[in-house]
DNA sequence: TCAAGAAACATTGTGCACAATTTAATTTCG
DNA sequence: CGAAATTAAATTGTGCACAATGTTTCTTGA
């Protein structure tokens, strides 16, 4: 009894696996992150300003992109919201106009105390095994890099 | 060796993790189905009817949300593109007037055709073993299953 | 030196996702 | 029966993603 289209199997698709699995977490963050005032990219664009902001660099958009995998069609409307409720300033540097700075205010330094709680918070909320989880990142980065190491480089 | 934001760290993230790994699948999809022009999602919904129309029975609009996790705020426009393209028809049906029910055309069943290959091409173009994406694909329906079996079940 | 090319970000347009609300049909129950 | 509750889909509005293009600035090389 072989079905004839296993290979269109809803079911047998990694990819389909992927896109429900990331858009149930996301769902899980949401509640959480809008404690915050902030959706899950404008988190993930926190998390890499609070990371490299620690060492007084500054961030450049261009930094955020590699970091993310986003372009600036994506990231330049966010930074902007992000900017107009005073979380970081946007500026240009002099050496180099093309380029768009990203520095924290202190309100966005404080939002980091703040979302200290939402891992451990997500977590509870999850009935999986922290070290499940981390297996199953080491095995999500694989395939990413596996993907990115080929043709498709170029960002 | 403890950094002190661990748990706030970009690379710790299995979330991120999933973020970049669904995008990275997504756009490794995308130029083999922008041959069928369709999008990824709409794939998806096009695997779901080919599945569920081998049996003769309609597929409801509810049916597809339940199948994929959308809602009709995502399938509804989606549908209507689809029908607009001569894909398949939308129709409510007269013993609950409440309900649409979705039915390929020849040209629907002709594009399953030509995505039979989509699925081999796309495995070509990756250097993973597919035994290894089975098993991320077991494991990330587990982590799926975990989070919808517990307090947001709802839909 | 200065024109061609590249780089960095912004803009425009399309198509999801999803919350919130609306509309219409059906079911439930007093 | 008939009002209230429920259900299925559509609508509205916001915010990503991403392709394609535009704009400004910088770099290169004849």
């Amino acid at each position: 009894m072989t079905k004839p289209d296993d290979a269109l199997s809803l079911d047998n698709q990694v990819c389909f696996a992927l896109y429900a699995a990331n858009r149930a977490v996301t769902a899980r963050y949401r509640p959480l992150l809008a404690d915050l005032d902030l959706t899950y990219p404008q988190y993930l664009v926190m998390l890499v300003l609070w990371e490299e902001g620690q060492s007084g660099a500054l961030t450049r958009v261009s930094d955020l992109g590699r970091r993310l995998r986003l372009d600036s069609g994506t990231l330049t409307p966010l930074l902007k919201r992000l900017e107009e409720r005073g979380l970081l300033n946007r500026q240009r540097i002099s050496q180099d106009e093309r380029v768009v700075t990203l520095a924290l205010t202190d309100a966005g330094w404080a939002l980091q105390e703040r979302a200290r709680s939402v891992p451990q918070k997500l977590l509870c909320g999850v009935a999986l095994q922290p070290e499940r989880l981390q297996a199953l990142r080491q095995e999500l980065r694989a395939v990413l890099t596996a993907l990115e190491g080929e043709a498709g480089s170029s960002d």
